[in-house]
DNA sequence: AAGCGTACTTGACAATTGTCAAGTACCAAA
DNA sequence: TTTGGTACTTGACAATTGTCAAGTACGCTT
């Protein structure tokens, strides 16, 4: 593990104020690797035996049911993923994939436990880091049983401009395949919705996506903080 | 706080392994209250003041957008409620509301953030609630995206059947209207969807359904233990 | 026992979303 | 630059789900 990498995981809130002796102990058997793009990491219900960290790329958290797949989240730098699972010890509930070639720390699930156990600090950060989880899902669970295919689109784009800057104008983030998955709805569907939103100053060109009337969107969306942030 | 609510809230594992004097402490300024049916106990971004433990009777946590309503869970005794929110001190993410006469703790949050501070035995314990919740909401979410409203209820049939021990007849725990919000569909849906499962042996008989094709409900419903449970 | 309110059901219809098929656009490798 | 594969879009249609309206059933109070 090299001094490089250890300050990456420090620059995460949950690895902040960690000892550096259980820090270390923490990345003992710990190993970065490079995956090319569309590389499955792990199967839901395979046993967690990692707790992953995304240093650069992007990694989509998917499930299956009933022969179809929905896109769950969506995971970018620097974030860790399936800490719930490393900490309790089971199976993962999601399957990720690679969505581009992407560096990938893979830290021991056991490493993990025995932290938590031993390290009173890292135990009150990870309650926090899973609250935030927990708010996220509940978040995303709202968004779909209360809202239409059309407003959950409308809130997507709203959240991407804020996140983006302000600039009237983002450049979507991934391929509006996954897009259309993470917003659950089809691909076919994700076009018919931006056309939708032609009318509320929404021009899309490519994977950008341009804001010509943000009060009409906003009209339409009625963006709450309760699912979409303050 | 009697005696015989400690004993009760002793139950919960969340606090079956404290330390006497720490459970104490977070019993201090709690309250035992009595609610009728259909009263609110607090509403989304409220801040959160309390954990809440119902002892007896029922509530749903829903959640409201666009002027859609939604039952996000329900909650039954013996069981802690908003722990994510308690524990992190920020606003509810849903509302509450009692569905029939019941008793509920209330416990200041503020002592269990103390706890979470204090004991370390309690914030390890915290981490495994927490992400039994995530766990919980992962799943509804699955649930959600990736089956149709037939097999939603088809599924839930299932888990209440195994949780109300396979006697080939269950008895629904909730009213159907309440039953259809939490399956993400409209009352009329729910009877429809009933209806489409006649074929497979559902009989429904007022708040009974009793099971006559058991194999073939299976076969349509394809439960998943990522999602079911096992 | 009667009456009342609410839940539930059913039918007809509308809106939304999914499916299939065809064609276009775009990127990457040869 | 050409070529091939994949993503994306569009149209026509099917399936699912929601809405409105009316009627039935059920429980509770009087």
């Amino acid at each position: 593990m090299r001094e490089s990498q250890k300050e990456i995981v420090r620059s995460l809130s949950l690895f902040s104020s960690m000892m550096e002796e259980n820090l270390d102990a923490i990345l003992v058997g710990s190993f970065l690797q490079r995956f090319p793009a569309s590389v499955v990491l792990f199967s839901e219900s395979d046993p967690a035996d990692f707790l992953y960290i995304l240093i650069n790329g992007q990694v989509e958290l998917f499930a299956n049911a009933n022969n179809r797949e929905g896109t769950m989240t969506l995971i970018r730098p620097i974030a860790t993923f399936v800490l719930a699972s490393a900490l309790v010890g089971d199976a993962y509930q999601m399957s990720a994939r690679t969505l581009e070639s992407s560096q990938i720390l893979m830290i021991p699930a056991e490493n993990i436990r025995a932290a938590m156990r031993k390290d009173k600090n890292f135990a009150q950060k990870s309650v926090l880091e899973l609250a935030a989880c927990y708010h996220g899902v509940v978040r995303a669970y709202k968004s779909i049983k209360l809202r239409t295919a059309v407003e959950r689109l409308a809130n997507y784009l709203l959240v991407q401009h804020r996140r983006q800057g302000e600039k009237g104008v983002i450049t979507l983030p991934v391929e509006k395949r996954i897009l259309a998955s993470m917003l659950g709805m089809r691909p076919e569907n994700l076009s018919r919705a931006f056309a939708t939103l032609k009318p509320y100053g929404v021009a899309v060109e490519g994977t950008d996506v341009r804001f010509q009337k943000l009060n009409d969107l906003q009209t339409l969306a009625k963006p709450l903080e309760s699912i979409d942030g303050p």
